[in-house]
RNA sequence: GGACAAUUAGCUCAGUUGGUUUAGAGCGCUGCCUUCACACGGCAGAGGUCACAAGUUCAAAUCUUGUAUUGUCCACCA
């Protein structure tokens, strides 16, 4: 072996391994198995591009609990899968078809656009593949969707069908966040927000007859021209008696009412009257269905003003909005302007200014639904993992809006929708053909499977679905729903969905909705949400900041295993984990991301490599010996007690999800426990039975190791224990209560406190380990057996006895510890450290004194507490005492 | 504006139901050691009034309230 661990070759030969060995596939595939099943659904990563560390994490935990649940026997699925994230996805390719050949979507066409997307799809399907394999994802790659391949299509085909027959899915007309540039609509949370500097303008609304004006004022003026009614407060002395007038809309000379309205009017802001443009404001478009007024449309699809604009026709944005203060002003209608900070919606795919605009859109009805949805989790039938994101869930469905599911894309589910002018009486006896008259006069007919022909009499909706339709789907289509396969048999519900927490919304609450529409089931019983990556500032990690770390330079540099601890370790309730990023230049010239960080990953890997090194000759060829293993050796009982209490404790902290202290737990038994402790005990003469102890030891840190780290598990398996079975597949270790011991625990802490008291003389005097020392000890401690073992770890040589002259002391639990420094000791040094041992000793005492002379918490606490109390205050005053003694010895 | 969180050593973070912790780990720092598994190592050590204020309690890093700062999600003002 060599001295160190060499992730490269290893992990290769490992991936081979497995996936040649079929264990990533579920036991009913590959034997007859009806064991309890364990599944998981990767949350589908978007093709929009490579992966990055927030799905190293991701998968990282979903891997460790699918290795860990296939340990235990169960028979395990873990499906992978890509999302085409439809709006996300047309937008990169038509960003590089602009940058690259200059053309937009429309010069390429439909057919020609889908196309390049679909290459684009397969290009980072097949990097987002491979970096799911080589981070070591035990998936069943036979499985691997994608949520527009045929089988998603089928069930999105089925699901639109079922809601459309019910009447849960409606057109209608909306007002929807309408992104200018791509000409679709988006959803809600594809909007974020930006604080602009902008202005308000008041200007005069003139009254129809001539007599006066409300002063109205908005920082949108281009409005003006949509506007269908003004609105004050009820009780707004002011305008009081405007209400119920009539107004007349400068330049295209509409009459439009004054209208009260308590909800809309916040009589204190800005004039207290405002104007109401229904179709291009949400606020105002409430305001106009409250009030039935009509709702004008003057934009064009990008955002153009519209026939209804007149003169300003044909003008958009910021020139639109000059134009009209310009106009405004040569009427004499300006009253001010006012300098305004404001926020305005941009869209997230193409950062432009979104408008909200009236058009006709489908929409799934919400209310039933997110009912049936919201009780899920309040029955706790789904439970979170913090619980708190429960209320997240919970708030956002209790609003029940409706869903608005179609996008005016080319990338994407195509809605099963066509219109037909007349009654399509012919389709009337079809099961799979579902249709009837919208307000509008049209015919809408829903087809199941089949694309209905297109002709005169019928056409096909341009439009595609929300791409959260089909993620709504994942964990049943990626089963074959809606056929009854085996899949959904054996491996529906899930067992759990590990997934980030801003899509708690977007996709977990849909994911409920339509498992529970389509199969009467919900779709997981567990949510876990991991933590969110952060760099060293705490800012999120984005191509844009250049703070970005790949994953694949960190399985390069350091090794999948040592990313995936360190994935493990961060996964804490705290939710936020944050990487200090350093950029860092290779031999090849690249500069890439890195973190410090995963050096403890590697560190450790490389400790556990080299016990086994150190292991290999005394035990090769021979099998592990799991029974027997009782010892008369106190460290031997020691050992047992404590590898048993880290197999409960692992096993523990899984099923709770801790994953940062499953990861610390086998951390702190590998290095401490049996690598600074045990090891260094036995190293002097390895006999028989301790090294079938420090094997079994090693042999069982191996599986409760492996599912954070499978690859140096596997391979150090292979080649102490060659004629075991592999990690991977075999047993996870069962906890053998008999063999813990806290009495052992604590006889051996104490033998050990010696070790530790001869080996601060040591380093308080700098004493080179290879000058020989004696150790005296005064003590009640029971040391029978443990005298070579402080004489090995201490590098001393040890007796009982009393304190011999030169000696420096250290007071221990039940006794003293002296090292006689003839020549070496220096005195000053001691009294220094003694008196500051004094110093600290007598003021713990006296605040534990304190504590006793109360008479509440005698009183009160419980008896346990008050005896633990009294031993330490007479622990703190044998310390005052010994040190007391030796400091007069010295004066 | 609403909800949820965070604030503990120079840095990144643990600390599960208040009492075995006048607070732990890793990195960094100081000293000693290339000792026959490991310098990606060993041993010893320095370093914190647990953001601030009030309260509950015999007892608070831990519970309550308030303040400050930071972050996330949701909703948004003409």
């Amino acid at each position: 072996m060599e001295t160190r661990y060499n992730h490269k070759d290893i992990e290769e030969k490992w991936l081979k391994n497995w996936n040649e060995q079929k264990n990533f596939k579920p036991a009913s595939d590959v034997s007859k198995s009806s064991s309890e099943h364990f599944s998981i659904v990767i949350p589908p990563p978007n093709v929009t591009g490579a992966l990055h560390l927030g799905h190293a994490l991701n998968n990282t935990i979903q891997d460790i609990l699918i290795r860990y649940n296939r340990k235990l026997g169960k028979n395990t699925l873990w499906i992978p899968g890509t999302d085409h994230a439809g709006i996300a996805t047309q937008a990169v390719v038509e960003k590089r078809l602009l940058k690259d050949e200059k053309k937009t979507r429309h010069d390429l066409g439909r057919e020609e656009l889908v196309k390049r997307i679909w290459d684009w799809k397969n290009e980072y399907e097949a990097r987002i593949t491979s970096q799911l394999k080589l981070l070591g994802s035990s998936c069943d790659w036979d499985r691997q969707r994608f949520t527009l391949d045929p089988m998603c299509a089928k069930a999105v085909r089925y699901a639109f069908f079922n809601l459309f027959k019910k009447g849960l899915i409606f057109r209608g007309k909306r007002l929807v966040n309408w992104d200018t540039h791509l000409h679709t609509a988006v959803a809600d949370d594809e909007i974020y927000h930006e604080n602009v500097k902008g202005h308000f303008w008041t200007f005069k609304y003139p009254l129809a007859d001539g007599s006066g004006y409300i002063p109205v004022a908005t920082t949108r003026p281009e409005t003006i021209l949509g506007d269908t009614a003004v609105a004050v407060h009820p009780e707004d002395e002011r305008y009081k008696k405007f209400i119920g007038k009539t107004l007349k809309v400068p330049f295209v000379n509409r009459e439009i009412p004054v209208i009260a309205d308590a909800i809309l009017v916040d009589r204190e802001f800005g004039t207290g009257s405002v104007k109401v443009t229904p179709a291009h404001d949400p606020n105002d478009y409430a305001t106009g269905l409250r009030h039935k007024l009509p709702m004008i449309n003057i934009l064009n699809e990008d955002g153009s003003l519209n026939e209804n604009a007149g003169e300003f026709k044909g003008l958009k944005g910021e020139k639109a909005r000059a134009a009209v203060v310009e106009g405004l002003e040569k009427e004499s209608l300006l009253i001010k302007v006012e300098d305004h900070e404001m926020q305005v919606g941009k869209s997230d795919r193409s950062k432009t200014i979104i408008e909200p605009y009236l058009s006709d859109q489908w929409f799934v009805k919400m209310d039933k639904l997110a009912e049936k949805a919201m009780q899920a989790v309040e029955s706790g039938e789904v439970k979170f993992t913090p619980a708190r994101y429960a209320k997240n869930y919970l708030n956002w469905l209790g609003e029940k809006r409706d869903w608005c599911i179609s996008r005016q894309l080319w990338w994407g589910h195509q809605i099963p929708i066509w219109y037909a002018s007349s009654e399509p009486t012919h389709f009337a006896n079809r099961k799979d053909i579902h249709y009837f008259k919208a307000e509008s006069g049209d015919w809408l007919v829903c087809s199941l499977e089949e694309d209905l022909p297109e002709n005169e009499k019928l056409t096909r909706d341009p439009d595609v679905l929300d791409t959260w339709f089909s993620s709504a789907l994942w964990p049943h289509s990626t089963m074959g729903w809606p056929s009854e396969t085996e899949d959904l048999k054996n491996f529906y519900p899930t067992s759990v969905l590990v997934t980030a927490r801003d899509i708690i919304s977007l996709w977990v609450a849909r994911m409920v909705i339509f498992s529970q529409e389509n199969m009467g089931k919900i779709p997981f019983n567990n949510v876990y949400i991991n933590p969110t990556i952060l760099d060293g500032q705490g800012r999120r990690m984005s191509k844009s900041l250049g703070n970005g770390v790949d994953p694949l330079d960190i399985i390069e540099k350091y090794g999948a295993d040592s990313l995936r601890f360190v994935m493990c370790s961060i996964c804490t309730e705290n939710q936020e984990a944050r990487l200090p990023v350093k950029k860092e230049k290779l031999e090849d010239g690249r500069e890439i991301n890195i973190s410090e960080k995963f050096e403890i990953g590697r560190n450790f890997g490389n400790k556990l490599w080299n016990a086994a090194r150190f292991l290999q000759p005394h035990i090769s060829g021979e099998s592990v010996n799991r029974e027997n293993l009782s010892s008369d050796n106190l460290e031997d009982k020691w050992i047992l007690s404590r590898l048993n209490t880290v197999i409960k404790e692992t096993q523990n902290a899984i099923a709770n999800y801790r994953f940062s202290e499953y990861a610390a737990t086998i951390y702190h038994f590998v290095w401490d426990d049996l690598c600074s402790r045990y090891l260094e005990i036995k190293k002097g003469e390895i006999s028989k039975e301790s090294s079938s102890l420090l094997s079994y030891s090693l042999y069982t840190v191996l599986d409760l190791l492996h599912p954070i780290m499978p690859f140096i598990t596997e391979e150090l398996n292979d080649i102490l224990f060659p004629n075991s079975q592999r990690v991977i597949l075999r047993e996870f270790p069962k906890a053998n209560e008999n063999l813990i011991n806290a009495e052992i625990e604590k006889q051996f802490e104490d033998i050990f406190t010696i070790v530790e008291a001869v080996r601060s003389v040591r380093g308080r005097y700098s004493i080179a380990p290879s000058q020989k020392i004696t150790a005296v000890a005064k003590t009640t401690v029971d040391l029978k057996s443990s005298k070579s073992m402080i004489e090995d770890l201490g590098l001393c040589s040890f007796e009982l006895g009393e304190k011999p002259a030169f000696s420096a002391s250290v007071v221990i639990p039940g006794g003293e510890v002296f090292v006689p420094l003839e020549g070496i000791l220096n005195k000053e040094t001691e009294i220094a450290r003694l008196k500051k041992e004094i110093e600290k000793a007598e003021s713990f005492a006296a605040s534990i004194e304190k504590k006793l002379s109360n008479e509440n918490f005698v009183k009160n606490a419980p008896v346990a507490v008050i005896d633990g109390e009294k031993q330490k205050l007479a622990t703190q005053r044998d310390i005052v005492e010994k040190c007391k003694v030796a400091l007069t010895e010295l004066t």
